[in-house]
DNA sequence: CCACGGCGTTGATAAGGGTCAATGGGAAAC
DNA sequence: GTTTCCCATTGACCCTTATCAACGCCGTGG
């Protein structure tokens, strides 16, 4: 079913979050009410967005969209993880973020999407068209404001992200991006161990680093005990001061 | 008047846009309407933002809020240059964004400023509480469309800043810097030379590099023949494609 | 007119991280 | 169980850019 060269990421990503399969899609019951803004708060404008919307798989690796399609759609991730990256013309490749269960797709864009979506994990997302979806901001109250909201949180989260590209070295970076995630997992309850959903290429691309670099680095974090590895995509903050003394943020 | 270490930055920055001082202020025959969006576009808005309107000169070097002011005004930048960074504990800067007449500023913010803002040449601006600001932003439609596509634009070259910190090697980022500044410039109308109005420092906080790195990287794409400096301040653009190819963007 | 100080440039050296290459480990396929 | 392949780790070396230092330019103030 899906291709042997995925199997070792786990398939249930991000704290299992996961719709089960085969069911018809309810807005109402979306579990991006539960991590964010959806339908759920309106039934009038639950039952709009209901009648627009398609509900799509996608596997580790496929492409949402790139940088050169035109906008037509808004997405909302309901599982996985998705990453949205510039390319440079030589193949460089530079993650602009990642995306979670609950996080939107291609609210803030002209006519054409100004980054590529690749799947980092298999995972599912919402598709609304983007001519009806943007008619109900102005028609339901507080929704153009909800986006503005999360816009505005889009461009903090990438002002820190310049911040640590800039002015931070490699063991800050990794610093600073576990501690993001750990942020992340409890903002929906506290977890010990941080999920690394993603493979190396992607921290290194995110961070603006190699896959060796963030490899190294992970192991002095290993050997300084400020963090432990189960494996390869878990790690447990033993030392949470520690670790933001590193990343000093 | 001004002190005599900011003399060598030309007075009138930003092609000359300079309020005559002195003058009542109005918002109807306000230079930002030209450039951006304020108060002409309906004569009630501008009546309602004339109101709370507070307009202020700063000099250069001038700190117009730090991170951890509450944010309780919002700007809009007049004339002169502002940056918007963020500090680490040990003194590293990280410049955010430039910003130009037109542009706002603490729009996208939470409780706090999620950055500092700067001034990098003398300048004016005009500001407003927030909260009555915002009340505005529902009375009144389509201006929080208007703010929400500023937002939306502010995340585009954020998200731009992140590929050339991440991935892009100094000439590559000068290159870009340049090109980014002559793009702006020819949005309201075509001109030859682009004004550096800020110093060394700034454009090596605003890169992620020295200021000698900057120094030496200018001098290269000189001795290359893609540009001119007819002095420290002012950079010619001898071959435009040249110089696109350089930043590979 | 000269001295001073801020800012920019240039040079020599060092270090952090990239590059290239080899090794390791684990899940799936057989 | 064994093989295979993908991904992660580790090592050796090199290159880009930071660091440290000197110099130069120029406007201002004495």
């Amino acid at each position: 079913m899906s291709s042997r060269s995925f199997s070792r990421i786990p398939k249930c990503h991000f704290r299992g979050i996961r719709l089960p399969e085969g069911q018809p899609h309810q807005c109402s019951e979306c579990i991006a009410n539960e991590l964010n803004y959806c339908g759920a708060v309106d039934a009038a404008l639950g039952t709009q967005l209901q009648a627009m919307v398609t509900r799509t798989h996608f596997e580790r690796g496929q492409t949402l969209f790139t940088q050169e399609d035109t906008a037509d759609c808004v997405f909302v991730l309901v599982a996985g993880v998705v990453a949205c990256l510039h390319y440079l013309a030589d193949g460089r490749r530079q993650i602009i973020a990642f995306l979670f269960p609950g996080d939107y797709i291609g609210i803030a864009t002209g006519s054409r999407y100004s980054y590529s979506a690749e799947a980092v994990t298999e995972g599912e997302c919402c598709r609304f068209p983007r001519e009806p979806f943007e008619k109900l901001l102005s028609e339901f109250d507080g929704f153009e404001r909800h986006f503005f909201q999360e816009v505005s949180n889009e461009l903090a989260e990438s002002q820190k992200h310049v911040l640590i590209l800039g002015r931070k070295n490699a063991t800050e970076r990794v610093a600073s991006f576990l501690l993001m995630l750990n942020e992340r997992e409890n903002r929906y309850g506290t977890h010990d161990d941080i999920e690394l959903p993603m493979m190396r290429v992607d921290i290194a691309d995110y961070l603006g680093l190699t896959i060796e670099t963030v490899s190294r680095t992970l192991t002095d974090l290993r050997n300084r005990g400020v963090i432990a590895a189960p494996n390869a995509h878990v790690v447990r903050i033993l030392d949470h001061e520690g670790l933001r003394d590193i990343a000093s943020s």
